[in-house]
Formats: C-alpha cells, sequence, structure tokens
RNA sequence: GCGGACGUGGCGGAAUGGUAGACGCCGGGGACUUAAAAUCCCCUGAGCCUUGCUCGUGUGGGUUCGAGUCCCACCGUCCGCACCA
C-alpha cells in the first residue's frame, strides 16, 4: 500500500500521533538503560519560533534520537524561559497582560515545534513564570542565603527618571533611557547579590576538566572571570598624613616606578575635591567621557597632580607624585596604581605627556641603559636592571623576591585580583520570580518562611503608568512580619531572569511537587550529556548556570559539580539582504528576499523595452532577479511592478513583462544586494518556520538544517537548498516504495554490502561527532548507491536499513518508509542496526603511484601486498616510465595499501 | 590595542601529512512526454599542443620523498573583550 509520492502534511500529523500515542519520548526514571541527557536551551517565549530554535533543536533531536536507538532510557526536555522584559513591554504597548501575552505565545510556539516531530518529553514542559517553577527557585534562594551565599549591598543603577525604572546597559543609549529618551541617572539601590565571586577559583579549575566544551567558550569564560596574581601594598607620603593602597601584578618593576595614579572616584580624590575647586573640575572631565568601546579607545590619558609626594617602599629618598588619572579604574583592584612606564604602555603614554622619568628596569636583551627611549612600553621578558638587589633575577623570580620582602616588613602582602564581581540579581520589575523577603521596621530583612512560599506574583496589576507594579499594589506588599507579627513589606525587586535558567536542567530531571528535585534522581541524568545552543551565551548563563550547580552542591542539596559534560555552540541561519537608501528621506528600506525570483530580463528599456522576460538567460543579456516592488513607493497588498536587479547591481522596474526605469547605479536609487546575514525582521530576510513546513514539510526543514554548512558555522538559508532537500525526501521514498525484488539468480553485491555497512559506521560516529552534514552526505551516497544497483540480496537489506539511518534526521518519512517494507511498531523505537566490522575492511585497494610526489598513475591491488611487489607495479606503469624520463629511481617511499612514491 | 577563529570551484562545503574538490546547490547537454511538471542519464576547477600535459586550497618563505593539512612572516574576513594595573 504505498502512494507515489510521500505526502508530510498527512504523514508528518500521523507520526506524530502515534508518538505521542506510545509515549516514545517520556523519559522513564525507573528505566534499566543506561541514562543520556540530551538538552537544547530552552526558548523566550517571544511569539514565534524563529529559524534560529529550528536549526538548534533538530541538531539536539538527532543527537536524542540515536541515542534512543543506540539503547539509551533519553532524556530530552523542553520548556519556556518565560519571566523578562519583553513581555512587560507588551503590556505597555498592546495594553495586554504579560501573562496572558507570555502563555499565549507558549501555546503557538509549542504548536510550531510539534509541527517539527522532535522527540521531546513533553510531560516534563516547564514554564519558569509559573509559581511551581519559580516557587521552587524562592524556596532554592532561601536555602542559598542560609549559607550565606546571598547578600545586599549598596550599588549604582542606571534609573530612567521618566520611566522610574532600572536599566540595563544595553538600554541606555548616548547616556538616554531607550524608551523615554530622559538623560539617565546614576542612583545608588540596595540590592539582591549572589556571591558567585567566592567561587572564583572553583569555576576557573572547573574549565580545565571540561574538555568537551569549545575552547573558545572556555577562553571567554576564563577571561570573565580574569584571575591576576601580584602584589598590594601601601605607599605612604614622608608625612604619613596619606596613605595609598596600589595593585600591581608587576612588582618587579617597583623600581622602575615614577608616579602613582588613582581613580576620580577614589576617596582620597573626592576629598581633595571637596577642597579645591580644580580638582573637582578635572573630576568632572575624567567622568565626561564615554563609556563605549570606540571613544574609550580614543580617549587622552589626563591625569592631575595633587601635589602630594608618596615615598618609595624600599627607600624613602625616591618620591613619587600622586595623580588623579583618567585610565584608573574605581572598581578594579584598589582603585590605584604605580606606574612603571618602561614596561606598560598606558604608563610610557602618560609619562611621555606629563614628562615623567621613564626608567628600565628589565633589560630588553642587551639594551641595559636606564634611560629608556621610544613611546613603546617593553613588556617581554628579561633579566632585571637598574634595580639594585633585584638586578640579574629574572621576571619572576624577581616578583617572588618582592613580594616575600613586602609580606616579611608588612607594608604588603601577595594577593589576588578578580575580574569578576558578585552576581547582582535584584531587578525593579514585574515580571520576574519575587525575591522572597520581606521588610520590617523592626526585625528587618526577614526571609520568607518555606511554608508561605510561593510568594505568588499578582496578576492584576496596573501598567498604565510607568513604574513597578508591585509597589504600587494597592494589598501585595503589605504583609505581617513572619518574625514579630507587626505590618511590614514585602520586597519589591524580582529576580534576575539568568536566575531561572541557572537551574531548569535540575527541574527538568526530577520534579516532585514539594520540593525543587529530588538528588536521587537528579543523580541518575546529571550532568547533561550534550548541551546545545548558541554562542551568544558563552559567558553569562553557562557560568550562572555552572554557580548555581556549584553553590547548590556546595549545600549539599546534588553532588554533581558541573551541569554540562559537553556543550555545543551551533552558527546561525544567515539570509541574504537586499536594500535601497530611500531618496525621499534618505533611510534604508530593506526587501525581503523572498520576493526575488531569478529571471532573465533585458538589461536595459533601451536595449529591448518590449522583450518579455523569459526563463532563459541568452547571450548577451543580463541575468537579474526580479524583485516585486514592496516598498518602493507602491502601497501594499496592491499590485505591485516588479524591480529587477541584474547581477552587476541594478535595478529597473518591470511592469508586464516590460522595463520602464533603471534605477541607475551611482545615483541616489541604486539598489544594493547586501551581506548575507542573521535573519532579522528589520532587514527583511526572515524565513517564517510555519510557511517552509508547510511547504516542503517537517523532515524536508529539518534535513535542510543538517545539510551543507558544518553546525558550528552559519547556515544560509536558501529556496534551491530547501527545494533539494524536498527533492531527497521523495527520492527516498521511491527506493522504499519501489518494491525491489531480487530476482532468484540476481547476482550478489558486495560493494553495495560495504557500501551499507560503512554508512552504518559512519553515520552513527558522525552523529555522535555532531557533524551532522558529514552524516548527510553519507547517505546522499548510500541512495545513489541503492538506486544504481542491480537487484540483489544486498539491495533488499540496504533499502530495509535505510528507515533506521535516516529516523534521527528525518522521523516521518522513516517511520512512513518502515512501514512500507513491512516494519512493525515505530521505528522511533528500532535499535540502530549493527555494523558487519568484516564488511568494512577493504579486500582490494587502490594504490596512488607517485613521481617525485605528483600523482601519475594508480592501481588496484590486493590489500596488503608487500612492499617490493608494490614497488615493481610502480615501476612497470607505462606513465610512472614516461614521467621518469630515463632518469634512475634514487629512493623509493612505499606507504603499504596507500602509495608508492619513486624520488628520481 | 589584546585574545580567538577562519580563508579550498559560480555557491555551501569534503579531505588520520599520502589520488584536492566527497556530498549538495547552481549551470549545461540528453532521455521520457503531444507538451509541461516530475523523474532518470551524462558533463561541470582553470588552461592547453587533449592517448595526455600544465597550473591550482588568500600571499611569500620554510620543513618533508610528499603540505589544503606542520612552522615563520604577511594580507584579508569575522567574533569576543576592552584603559583590568
Amino acid at each position: 500500500m504505498t502512494s507515489e509520492r510521500f505526502d508530510p502534511s498527512s504523514a508528518d500529523v500521523r507520526w506524530q500521533a502515534a508518538w505521542d500515542a506510545a509515549q516514545t519520548f517520556r523519559a522513564d526514571d525507573a528505566s534499566p538503560r543506561p541514562r543520556s541527557y540530551v538538552l537544547e536551551m530552552f526558548p523566550y517565549p517571544s511569539g514565534r519560533i524563529h529559524i534560529g530554535h529550528v536549526r538548534n533543536y533538530t541538531m539536539g533531536d538527532v543527537l536524542a534520537r540515536y541515542k534512543r536507538m543506540q539503547g539509551f532510557e533519553v532524556l530530552h526536555p523542553m520548556g519556556w524561559d518565560s519571566f523578562g522584559m519583553p513581555a512587560e513591554n507588551a503590556a505597555m504597548e498592546q495594553g495586554v497582560h504579560p501573562g496572558g501575552w507570555t502563555r499565549a505565545n507558549i501555546k503557538a510556539m509549542t504548536a510550531q515545534l510539534k509541527r517539527l516531530g522532535f522527540s521531546f518529553d513533553w510531560s516534563r514542559e516547564l514554564s519558569t513564570c509559573e509559581p511551581e517553577y519559580y516557587g521552587h527557585e524562592q524556596s532554592l534562594f532561601l536555602d542559598l542565603y542560609a549559607a550565606g551565599l546571598v547578600t545586599r549591598k549598596e550599588s549604582a543603577v542606571n534609573w530612567d527618571p521618566v520611566d522610574m525604572t532600572v536599566l540595563a546597559n544595553e538600554q541606555v543609549i548616548d547616556g538616554r533611557g531607550w524608551r523615554s529618551g530622559a538623560l539617565v541617572e546614576k542612583r545608588k539601590l540596595s540590592q539582591w547579590f549572589l556571591k558567585i565571586t567566592q567561587f572564583a577559583d572553583e569555576l576557573l579549575d572547573g574549565l580545565g576538566a571540561l574538555k568537551n566544551w569549545p575552547d573558545k567558550v572556555r577562553l571567554m569564560q576564563e577571561n570573565w572571570i580574569g584571575k591576576s596574581q601580584g602584589l598590594q601594598f601601601t605607599f605612604w607620603s614622608a608625612d604619613r598624613a596619606t596613605e595609598v593602597e596600589v595593585f600591581t601584578t608587576r612588582p618587579d618593576t617597583i623600581f622602575g616606578a615614577s608616579f602613582v595614579a588613582i581613580a576620580a572616584d577614589h576617596p582620597i580624590a573626592q576629598g581633595l575635591a571637596a577642597g579645591d575647586p580644580a580638582v573637582a573640575d578635572f573630576i568632572a572631565e575624567c567622568r565626561k567621557g564615554g563609556t563605549t568601546a570606540a571613544e574609550i579607545e580614543t580617549q587622552e590619558k589626563l591625569g592631575f597632580d595633587t601635589g602630594i609626594r608618596l615615598v618609595h617602599p624600599f627607600d624613602p629618598a625616591i618620591e613619587l607624585p600622586l595623580y588623579i588619572a583618567n585610565f584608573v579604574l574605581m572598581d578594579y583592584g584598589t582603585g590605584a596604581v604605580f606606574g612603571c612606564p618602561a614596561h606598560d604602555q598606558r604608563d610610557i603614554d602618560f609619562a611621555r605627556k606629563y614628562g615623567l622619568p621613564v626608567t628600565r628596569v628589565v633589560a630588553d636583551g642587551d639594551l641595559t641603559d636606564p634611560v629608556f627611549v621610544g613611546d613603546e612600553a617593553y613588556t617581554g621578558p628579561g633579566a632585571l636592571v637598574n634595580s639594585r638587589f633585584l638586578d640579574g633575577m629574572d621576571v619572576e623570580a624577581a616578583k617572588a623576591e618582592v613580594i616575600a620582602r613586602a609580606e616579611q616588613s608588612q607594608w604588603g602582602r601577595g594577593t589576588t585580583v578578580w575580574r569578576l564581581r558578585d552576581w547582582g540579581v535584584s531587578r525593579q520589575r514585574y515580571w520576574g520570580t519575587p525575591i522572597p523577603f520581606i521588610h520590617c521596621g523592626d526585625c528587618g530583612v526577614v526571609p520568607v518562611p518555606k511554608d508561605q512560599l510561593p510568594v505568588v506574583l499578582p496578576e492584576d496589576v496596573d501598567f498604565s503608568v510607568p513604574g513597578n507594579p508591585l509597589e504600587r499594589h494597592p494589598t501585595w506588599k503589605h504583609v505581617d512580619c513572619p518574625n514579630c507579627g507587626k505590618a511590614a513589606t514585602r520586597e519589591t525587586d524580582t529576580l534576575d531572569t539568568f536566575v531561572n535558567s541557572s537551574w531548569y536542567f535540575l527541574r527538568f530531571a526530577s520534579q516532585p511537587a514539594d520540593r525543587p528535585f529530588d538528588p536521587e534522581v537528579i543523580k541518575q541524568w546529571l550532568p547533561v550529556e550534550q548541551y546545545i545552543g548558541g554562542i551568544e551565551h558563552a559567558i553569562l548563563h553557562l557560568l550562572y548556570a555552572r554557580f548555581w550547580t556549584r553553590a547548590l552542591a556546595h549545600i549539599g542539596l546534588i553532588d554533581v559539580k558541573e551541569p554540562f559534560a559537553s556543550l555545543f555552540t551551533q552558527g546561525m541561519v544567515t539570509h541574504e539582504t537586499y536594500s535601497r537608501v530611500d531618496p525621499g528621506n534618505g533611510q534604508v528600506v530593506y526587501f525581503s528576499p523572498s520576493e526575488i525570483e531569478k529571471r532573465a530580463v533585458p538589461a536595459s528599456p533601451e536595449q529591448a523595452p518590449h522583450e518579455t522576460p523569459s526563463g532563459i538567460a541568452t547571450s548577451g543579456v543580463d541575468v537579474t532577479v526580479a524583485l516585486t516592488g514592496m516598498g518602493i513607493g507602491v502601497a501594499q497588498g496592491s499590485v505591485s511592478p516588479e524591480i529587477a536587479i541584474p547581477v552587476t547591481g541594478q535595478a529597473m522596474k518591470v511592469e508586464q513583462g516590460r522595463v520602464t526605469k533603471v534605477f541607475k547605479r551611482g545615483t541616489d536609487e541604486e539598489l544594493n544586494a547586501g551581506r548575507v546575514i542573521k535573519m532579522s525582521k528589520s532587514k527583511k530576510n526572515v524565513v517564517d518556520p510555519d510557511d517552509i513546513i508547510a511547504q516542503y514539510g517537517a523532515d524536508a526543514v529539518r534535513w535542510f538544517m543538517l545539510s551543507d554548512s558544518p553546525p558550528e558555522r552559519d547556515l544560509p538559508w536558501s529556496e534551491a537548498g530547501i527545494e533539494g532537500c524536498g527533492r531527497f525526501v521523495q527520492r527516498l521514498w521511491r527506493i522504499a516504495s519501489g518494491n525491489p525484488q531480487a530476482a532468484a539468480d540476481a547476482a550478489s553485491n558486495p560493494a553495495l554490502h560495504k557500501l551499507m555497512h560503512r554508512t552504518i559506521a559512519g553515520v552513527g560516529a558522525d552523529i555522535e561527532a555532531l557533524q551532522f552534514n558529514k552524516a548527510v552526505a553519507k547517505l546522499y551516497e548510500l541512495a545513489g548507491g541503492i538506486e544504481k544497483a542491480a537487484p540483489s540480496a544486498e539491495k533488499i537489506a540496504a533499502i530495509a536499513v535505510l528507515p533506521r539511518l535516516a529516523s534521527p534526521m528525518m522521523p516521518h518519512l522513516a517511520e512512513e518508509m518502515y512501514h512500507a517494507l513491512g516494519g512493525t511498531g515505530l521505528v522511533a523505537e528500532a535499535a540502530w542496526p549493527d555494523v558487519d566490522p568484516a564488511a568494512l575492511v577493504d579486500d582490494e585497494v587502490t594504490i596512488a603511484i607517485q613521481v617525485l610526489g605528483k600523482l601519475r598513475d594508480t592501481v588496484t591491488v590486493a590489500k596488503g601486498l608487500p612492499r617490493e611487489e608494490l614497488e615493481a607495479l610502480a615501476l612497470a606503469s607505462e606513465k610512472v616510465q614516461r614521467a621518469l624520463d630515463g632518469k634512475a629511481v634514487k629512493k623509493v617511499i612505499v606507504v603499504p595499501d596507500r602509495l608508492v612514491n619513486l624520488v628520481a
């Protein structure tokens, strides 16, 4: 019972229902099978599934399905990272409730995901905005608080005085709120922090064990944590009235010091400013500087000599001027440094500008002259010079010596400074996890008792006025103090949404109603065997999740320390862009590539004004791209003339097949074929997954996501590419439905037998290595091999194995093929085919014969032929003799079963 | 500026130091068809004096019997960080 064509529109839903009915993808905690936890980063419910999600989840799905076929009990869950700002923005813009908006989005996106046939265990679906999730998060937060890992401290935030809200750094544009346009103020607020710095060392050391993480991500985290070892010590003025604590990673260069500099925000600078308007002016000048990358780069080094002189710790006779400098950061180290211009580029820039001494203390080869020439600091290795007792030591020895002496004389100590800050988790926002604390006039900050959890976010809130709706809710924040019973108020800050995503992988593994998770169940699933997501989460999300896992292990709730054994960061899905500068207002207008089709039209109206564009390129006529005229003065919805762009970039208007106008290059009407970039609404180059599933079926879309580009690189979307995938789906279907009867006397086909087993082994290895593009190529080869083969038992066997090989990637088609071939049950539950190791061994090999490293001939011989025979065969070749041209062979390189290279 | 990745046909890309361009897309030719779609077959890096030869993996050097692959320098593209003491 087979139809001519595979019809995804009926097959997809049919098999999705079958998997559902059989509970195929339900992970069983009680299963005797070994465990495999495959996880993709869960999405924010923005409204629509993006093609990038499709790529991400397809990769995870292939691995999860393959692992299941390999006999693993697979946990492959899906859920929603559903707290966050877009819901509040929608509430303000559209007058809807954040919860309603979010839940409607989840519903729509769930339907989209189901259309793709992903093998998710939907019974474990979770949504972080529901009390069933965030209530447990509050409980964990209280546990961390009890363990001393949560603190409250004053911290500066970006405050938008019009919207009455705190802004993230990314929301501050040119010093103004992105929505209100109001000048942003720095405000000090008492905020909640998680003590991630307490785990800085562990988080850094732990990276070393994450062998299956991309080096790039480990390096980014390492830099983010930013460990620096050095010496912290105090400079005093001769009269002991001023002391400046500095930190340096180069204590060895202490005899090259020529100034001390403090940040504009440093207490000493602030103190001086109070009594001296000139200092105050200078500090104001420093603050003016922008904070963007480009501004910092071009910013000049500025300094202000305070007039204060500090004495050198090793010799009171040496005095150093104390400057206030704009390049010193208050929030790193101690907010003060000593400058050694000869060996630090920043310091030499500063010293040259203010005429300070530049003394060489590390020899650059034979250069030992104390007078340092030039404007480029020497930061390389060398021996200490001009440094008294340090002379002759190498840099490392000198560092150790200075630290030892400082500690002995008690004016300094060896120390470690981190770039990593404690994690501020307070958000003055409505749509987040309420922080479970109560402020009492008498008792201070009191944790909400666990039996009163969850602290539920009220739904009846008002977004018509700016500010945090929790603040002005009539009843919500008013509670009695759990401690003394007096009237008190709830904390109205909510948790950073990164907290939600810092432990969701635990809740997926185990979700009892009465506690966050069951440690015994966690033990059998964690760590996640393979985590897949975007590189944009290389630092924050992945660092926070690692921290939470360690913190929970630290307080004994779990005993896994690293949540993700392997990490894979996939590339983006890109698409071409088309744009044009609108001559009217000078703004760039984008056109959707979906409106573009290739066709030939005359290159100019002059050339052939009445030619009808045909589908055929003829010589002398440019191949052009025709674009319907959305956005070029044509009202949407009307019948548009077309805009055609020849490959050279010149655009023309085509009406009813006639070129009526040319948008000349170099004029203000030029139309540009832009770069291939990430899909984005504003560039009008998005492709909606629903549209392409409807057109080609889920399997073709999945297959495209895996084809061609290596998964870590960007994948360029193309219409031709997805069409090719659709064709391959049909091709496989024809193979399976073609009824390949082997004639009784048909010759056997050992080559196909080998190809089949090579493919089974290769596809499996490629999937495990996440090299899906290679697995795809191997399946194409097997399909081609089967099609070319004459009827034989091997051909029947190869066809029979095809559904199982295709199942992880094209699950709906695979089920259909499996049943067409008489399979019972579900191929999704079938075992991955066995490999015959004997079939992987070739008994014949092709030997390359080279002369002087250049290929001259090949011979096919039995495997394992001895060297002498290979050599003789090589010399017997006519082509080789011609290449040798009578020259004597001086040397023969033989690589058995591979090649012979004759050196003449 | 610092750190990292990458550079192979018209395009996406294959290639444990050992036959460069697997596989796919595009393109060309043919078969089938009244015709089209679909499908199938063949060709498809460049050049040439075409039984074959020469050149060819960003550029220039090097190591090697042999380099897309290893080393050095440079050019270009992309990404991350950013005055971190």
